[in-house]
DNA sequence: CAGTGGTCTAGACCACCAT
DNA sequence: TGGTGGTCTAGACCACTGG
């Protein structure tokens, strides 16, 4: 069968990498249309003279891309592409202006011990009967210009200094591995959309009322309790999440 | 061997997923801590009797989900959970609404063709030479009140009147399907953090300069040309983004 | 070199779907 | 009932890692 040609058993890719962007091509180039069946895995396996175990292999692949679902006792069809969810997806905001070639430093503004008032035992470590907290309040800016602060609370229960790692990541879960004995292993976000206050405005260089993202984040250790909490601002004009979806391009 | 206990080869539920929720629950306990290196594949495959492709297929959940991860040559060990990463997901915006149990209602305020102007032709349609595109503008409520605003520019080419369907989904690929020949398989949406302006203000009942949620969203064809465009804005009182990342618990 | 994970095979039995 | 995808086996050879 010709079809065999499309594929080299002896090359270095593996098999199931080479079928799978095979039908990806024809998916992406309408030769096979949504909702289309693919032929039946031994179907597949038979015409490419490769085994059954291997198509499934390329085809769990597509699967996984959203390109193809499959149905038991009945096939396997082109998927339609799905365009309606948002999944905004980056390394820690700060990355994202990493990647345009701009500078950033982190300067932490302030670094001490505190006692918890009720707000924040509320949040965090009331659980963990803990009452003294490691506090951070940190600018981050590139090229001198003032982006975020943020403000941390993370249980304290090692005595160790500020070291130079925490200065050029200051993230939250950072802070945490470092300076406390409690394994991070989850953390929720909350993103919302908000406006400057006095202090934020002042520190960031903005008007007061201004556009800014707020990020709330918690982190919480293998039995589920917060063993940090903070609170990031980002200015609005300098900010923007951006999220690909559907069919990308993985050539 | 003891451990064959903990896995029912004759059970409805597959090997591998057994095998691989035991590994998941010891990684959870502590038992297995990051950096560990799990038992070789042929040693799990003896210890509970079972091949090692089923092995391997448990395994391969574990490093889906992000809980382990193989180095060839060395072994398999337990990951450090990845807290950095902001994954918003949401399966378009509204549906967090829904499942807090309201009702949402989408609204046309109007739905007419338009000639394209310059800022328009920019966006869409340059490379189709289309110039007359549908507009809507949309409002969607959720127990009377109004919580987010929305206009769309799509490419028209079907004479089509307005369906049902769209007043239940007036989302914009959607829109592209029903009105537009061509296949929606990609997208591009962009967060942003904004004030609401006179008349974003004016129909969503906030005052100018409250803030909202901004999100620019266009949509692409198979040969990655625009086809829809839309805007939308989120009363920023009302929707906030949750992001759950690490470990999560499945069971 | 021995040991590891990565790929692949040629079978097998099953659950599910349609007819 | 025949055909589909889902699971599983008991091998095989390979590429990579480390001593």
């Amino acid at each position: 069968m010709q079809e065999e040609a499309l594929i080299d058993k002896n090359s270095v890719i593996p098999i199931y990498y080479q079928l799978a962007k095979l039908f990806e091509k024809q998916i992406r180039r309408g030769e096979l249309k949504p909702g289309e069946a693919l032929p039946t895995e031994m179907e597949i396996a038979s015409l490419f003279g490769i085994s059954r175990m291997t198509v499934r292999r390329a085809i769990s692949e597509l699967v996984a891309a959203g390109m193809v679902y499959t149905q038991q006792g009945k096939g396997t069809f082109v998927a339609r592409p799905k365009l309606d969810n948002i999944v905004f997806e980056l390394n820690n905001f700060n990355e994202e202006i990493k990647k345009r070639g701009l500078k950033l430093q982190s300067t932490i503004l302030e670094a001490r011990i505190v006692k918890a008032d009720e707000q924040l035992k509320a949040r965090l470590g009331a659980e963990l009967g803990s009452s003294r907290f490691l506090f951070f309040r940190i600018v981050i800016a590139a090229d001198g210009e003032r982006l975020a602060y943020e403000t941390k609370y993370i249980i304290y229960t090692k005595q160790k200094p500020i070291l130079e790692s925490e200065l050029k990541d200051p993230s939250l879960s950072n802070l945490v591995a470092a300076h406390s004995d409690c394994l991070p292993v989850s953390s929720q976000k909350v993103l919302q959309a908000s406006v400057a206050n006095e202090e934020e405005a002042l520190i960031l260089g903005i008007s007061p009322n201004a556009p800014v993202f707020l990020i709330e984040q918690t982190i919480y250790d293998l039995e589920k309790r917060p063993i940090g909490w903070g609170k990031s601002i980002y200015r609005g004009d300098r900010y923007k999440l951006t999220s690909y979806d559907g069919w990308y391009a993985n050539d």
